[in-house]
DNA sequence: GATGAATGAGAGTTCATTCAT
DNA sequence: TATGAATGAACTCTCATTCAT
């Protein structure tokens, strides 16, 4: 059998392992009998435990990325990009459940070097963020142009708010791509808006929201 | 020393350890060194390992509870209730960076006996938050009812902000509670507000977005 | 609470524990607590668990010797002793089930402080038997003096029967001490007799038994 | 080394540390360095100490049992065979003494999965042991035919004797089987026939034995 | 290319035992 | 007389990792 096939079985049975277990937890045995091959072999093709869960790491990185990217047109406005990606986002999570569990789930919560990796990629899908908000709100017409740090903030809660969802549409199984991201973009998108046309929530003394 | 006060100690050093290796990396040794007694008093008092986690998430979580709760007068309108709540929440998680690593990403990675326990939290905020949309809408005159999945939706995108929001807060550690919490109510109070007047993004065909 | 009721208690728990358990596995813990006192009590009147378990065995043999001499009348003949011995032997074994497990099934298989304590025991006991089997002998007319090695080897293989009928005695639990004794007696006592008499048993070549 | 060989003298080691220390006070550590072999080899092979001691005790077990029936010539009269069967017991007990301990000393105390098995061979001899006492019964031209709970009270009576003399004759070792042997046979084969042919021991009031 | 055989290191857990009071 | 608090040492078991073939 062909190195590549072999590898990518490992890769397959790995990130099976990892997800269902977690990195300690997960014993090279258990991957190496998933994956039909023994033990030597694993270790001959991938190095080390922690070079395996960086390999699976890291192709599934690149997979999220890749489908995100697959599904944005840049040829299109802002909104309609971040509603693609954002479409792409959940489609490829709810596709790949055990990939989306190592990426989110196992790869933070494990020291330095997997959460280093973990952490790129999240800058990476924040970066894009930060781009279309910025693009959203210009196309939007903006007249009240938003501090840096607000939009990294914002940027980030949009990423949170993301994840949450590609989990919550994963326990209710039924829940199609488009409708979480729609759920997302109604949340999302007029509160931006509003932001960069400067209608902002401020608190009252005696209680109750204005607009300013 | 006091049965209590070792107890406690014990208890924080273990949130300590556990926050910074993972459930299955953290040792009993070390946990009980850091908490300056020996290992099998650490069993005498606190049973197994498993015991040792499962107390420690059950005492931070009823600790951001209660930390949510206590900042929220209930008295006061809906937003500012959110408003209120988001600040003791992140007001709380920035003091107890452990606490909250424990609960955000150790907890829910490691088997069902603890991802229950962490579900089960994560299920009183989502109701909370759920209950503040709805009054948040009737507060500011709801004029299109919003279905139910799609206040779940919301409320599980607002937890996954906020929770993303504490992680990036506590990086750039100077940031405080209010200016988090202001982000994210810009971001979100408007958008619920045209939510439930009706005013909703929607793709369009040739790109671009439209309020139906 | 006077010091010899509780040493007392103390025993008692302590042979029903390694009763159950076996010396090893027995824990102090289970000890004390059966006994209704603090370990550090059980340390101070008795020492260690080496010494806890040797006062357990010196104890129960102790108590069986006097049972069985208690049930035997000196002035009667030897075979009407012996049946006596054994009645006496089986009551008590039947009456004292942990005792008797700890002699017979714990104390020799834990090393040499206590086999060896034991094995004094089982020495008094086959002392008694060769004993009366040389007088049983005598008094039915002895008119083949058995040599010493027989008589030894009949005496433990009469204790072994003993012992074995102990524990059968005790499982079908009705049994009665005379009737388990009556059993043995009539196995024994003519078997006895016809030796004594230099009737004998021998192999034949072609198979088939023959006395000489 | 193939792990057929490897498997064999862990397993003889086991019986040996076993024999000599107890179930609970033999430790892996012991065991895996008198195999010459590793510990976690000896956990890939045997699994536990459970399941070692339990494949220890299967082994000497059947050992035995294959030992005793070799001996016999089921073609001989019934006394013979028992001859013959007791030879070969007390043959293989002397040639094995450490698994003869196993099963004689350790296996019955330590818990019901061990306690189990070994009831299992002790029925099994017991079982052969009533058979032959009925046939011997039979070919001495039995008279007055005994009842069945007596038969099975001989039987352990001369199971139990066997046992004993087997740790008698280890003792003192120059004990050939065929001498030991010898001595229970003319202890029991007599008494047997005397109690086939109704001839009993009964206490009498004043004293005195008699036959009925 | 592929593997059966083997292990050093370290984990969780338990227990007999002792102080200070 | 009696005990709550505390521990050193040992045990079973697991796992990532490597040779020799």
């Amino acid at each position: 059998m062909p190195r590549e096939v072999r590898e990518r079985q490992m890769l397959d049975a790995a990130v099976a392992v990892f997800a269902r277990r977690g990195y300690r937890a997960a014993s090279m045995d258990e991957i190496a009998e998933l994956a039909g091959a023994s033990k030597p072999l694993v270790y001959l093709y991938l190095n080390s435990k922690e070079d395996l869960f960086s390999a699976c790491i890291r192709r599934e990185a690149e997979a999220l990325i890749a489908a995100v990217r697959a599904a944005v047109d840049p040829g299109t406005p802002a909104d309609r990009r971040l509603w693609d990606g954002l479409r792409g986002f959940f489609a490829h999570t709810a596709a790949h459940p055990d990939g989306w569990a190592v990426l989110h789930c196992q790869a933070r919560t494990h020291g330095e070097p997997f959460a280093l990796e973990v952490a790129a990629l999240r800058r990476r899908l924040v970066d894009v963020v930060t781009q279309l908000i910025t693009e959203t709100a210009a196309d939007g017409g903006c007249t009240a142009p938003l501090p840096e740090t607000e939009v990294a903030g914002l940027a980030h809660a949009l990423v949170g708010a993301a994840e949450s969802l590609a989990g919550w549409s994963n326990e209710r199984d039924g829940a199609a791509a488009s409708e979480t991201a729609a759920t997302l973009m109604n949340f999302a998108w007029t509160g931006l808006e509003n932001l960069s046309h400067g209608r902002r929530w401020a608190p009252v003394a005696a209680g109750g929201g204005a607009r300013t």
